[in-house]
DNA sequence: ATGAAAGCGCTAACAG
DNA sequence: CTGTTAGCGCTTTCAT
């Protein structure tokens, strides 16, 4: 039989005091005797209360709900940032109401819609794409709604963000290919993630700029010329693969992200390519899979778990300040984290072929 | 500044009508004029009015969510299970409150007490351990409470669950391997999936049942003797290599999932075996990665997206049954959805080396 | 065809 | 130290 939940008022009763007492008892607000909280804690455990959330929250105007939007969980890089964010939702005692965007900014916009009208606290945010995400993004920031953007900014709008220096990232990519003496560089990535501006573009950039200074060509883009397919292993190999069979050379590949680098390193293979002897391959995120792939995948490493944990943090603050604005106090109104990816060398890059360097 | 939100009393003052008015409007219940409801509807939409579903909730006594308890997002058929939860959920009408247990019943126990508090209409559960979960579950079961189990049933515990026919799977597994003439076959789990009980003993037992009607060697177990360790990938490279280096002999390999097997076949390319020459390859799963290994691996393909889909169907069904009674009508109380696994063939079993069935 | 009023379960200001 | 009371925003019965 399905058992009706008690509230608050029957522990009251059974108790013999008023609800308000049984409040305060609960929440230890020093309001009441020993005698009666001792009593009222024992009610309550024997009836086995629990908090109405939903009630609460509607008195409080706070539901200590947080909603999340992604474009999917497929990618295991989202996967770990989103159990980041579950990890430290559950720590500051928040629920986490999760919605899927698919790579679709409508979608996107229908979800974030539905979580405010669920109430949520404030919104975690993975864009899925400048131009469609910006629009209802930017509809939230003028209203201050407690809104942090995770991976990347979205130009021009002013909103904390969490995300990793992916300049940097790409630099050290780009320096190690060419300290190994690759000299034609290829960089994958599809149109999803150059849609994604500041991601794709500076993860280029970065390895451009390292391949400048050593005096190695620019790097080219491979995979935005053909269509988008899912899963992203397979536009990896696809694009490569196309690049291969239109007479493309390379003797570097660099990834916008492991899975990505995950379908290259297969396609390298089926057309004859060994790695890492003719050609070095890195790859972007670090993860699980990496260090097993064969060969084990030299890759830049971004702490996935930590950018969902902050991501909460500047939430929760951003919160606070929504709610009593004296917390400002000093610290910046919106606040940037910028972690640092580094880079780890596997066997996909075959160091011992530095030795072409001294060629 | 924040805006303040917009409920259905400023809507009717606008309007010029009451708030009872305005809901009916909303609602389209056919109560109100044409006329009225057109200034109505035109009005919200000027003023930008959401409805408040946690009032809307709290009146109901139906908060339009549904929890889901997962033992964590890294593994990527939790991943796809978790988008197919969502998927259903946003078709529904329903928000999505997610919690991850990370293997920990008791961790499992208060994310459960948690999503409850926050008055979810029901759950969805992929235990994390049958003695530690099953207490909390119980629980739920005894009062009646929409619960939903995905993945795989506690024995003794009649719930609604949505699983994949392991059996059956460990069978196809088993059968190819002998088909192509492997005698010594390694099954490859760790303590975490053996505590799982059906999963893994089933996935085991239908491989030896293949394995003898085929008059081969019942499988060796490898892994459970070590301690687990994250990520699973890292699990199965350890596991076969501790299993080689004691001088274990083998070429068939069965892991029960696999990232395990992605790690496998590291292990295995690591001491010298080639894959599949000396050891056939078999997953579980058909992960997206499956076949972009090197060598591509041959696997259990289980549809996992649709197993999240048809928990979230029998949930909604159950939350249904459980307000209106009546409803229950024909149907059997309790539903159990079993989805049938198929065997996706590829390199990592060399079918060729079928040729060694005539020796 | 429309409105008044009660109430979901909890909180907090205000009395005593 | 404890109780009374008035809501939070929406739904729904009962009047009009």
């Amino acid at each position: 039989m399905r058992k009706r939940r008690v509230g608050i008022v029957e522990v009251a009763a059974r108790a013999g005091v008023s609800a308000t007492t049984v409040h305060f008892a609960l929440h230890n607000t020093g309001r009441t005797s020993e005698a009666t909280r001792q009593k009222v804690l024992q009610i309550a455990r024997e009836l086995d209360y629990h908090p109405h959330r939903l009630a609460r929250g509607l008195r409080a105007q706070r539901s200590q709900i947080l909603g999340v939007v992604v474009p999917g969980l497929r990618n295991p890089w989202v996967a770990h940032v989103v159990e980041g964010i579950e990890m430290a939702a559950a720590e500051t005692d928040h629920g986490l109401l999760l919605a899927c965007s698919y790579g679709d900014a409508s979608t996107e916009g229908a979800a974030v819609e539905m979580l405010r009208e669920q109430a949520v606290d404030g919104l975690v945010v993975i864009p899925t794409d400048p131009l469609g995400s910006s629009v209802h993004l930017r509809a939230l920031a003028e209203e201050a709604y407690p809104l942090v953007l995770a991976d990347w900014a979205i130009p021009g709008l002013e909103v904390p963000t969490v995300s990793v220096d992916n300049l940097k990232g790409g630099y050290v990519a780009g320096r190690h290919l060419a300290r190994i003496g690759r000299k034609r560089i290829v960089f994958v990535t599809n149109v999803s993630w150059m849609r994604r501006w500041p991601v794709a573009e500076e993860r280029l950039r970065g390895c451009n700029q390292a391949l400048e200074e050593a005096g190695v060509a620019q790097a080219t883009v491979v995979g935005p010329q053909i269509a988008d397919v899912l899963p992203e292993e397979r536009f990896g190999f696809e694009a490569v693969n196309r690049y291969l069979e239109a007479g493309g050379e390379l003797d570097g590949l660099f990834a916008v992200n492991d899975v990505i680098a995950c379908g290259a390193l297969r396609a390298l293979a089926s057309q004859g390519l060994r790695v890492p002897r003719d050609v070095s391959v890195i790859g972007f995120d670090d993860q699980d899979l990496a260090p097993y792939l064969s060969p084990s995948l030299t890759t830049v490493h971004q702490p996935m778990r930590e950018i969902g944990r902050q991501a909460v943090q500047l939430l929760v603050r951003e919160i606070r300040m929504a709610e009593e604005p004296s917390f400002s106090r000093g610290s910046p109104r919106v606040q940037q984290v910028r972690l640092q990816p580094s880079l780890v060398v596997r066997e996909s890059c075959g160091e011992r072929t530095g030795l072409l360097t001294f060629i």
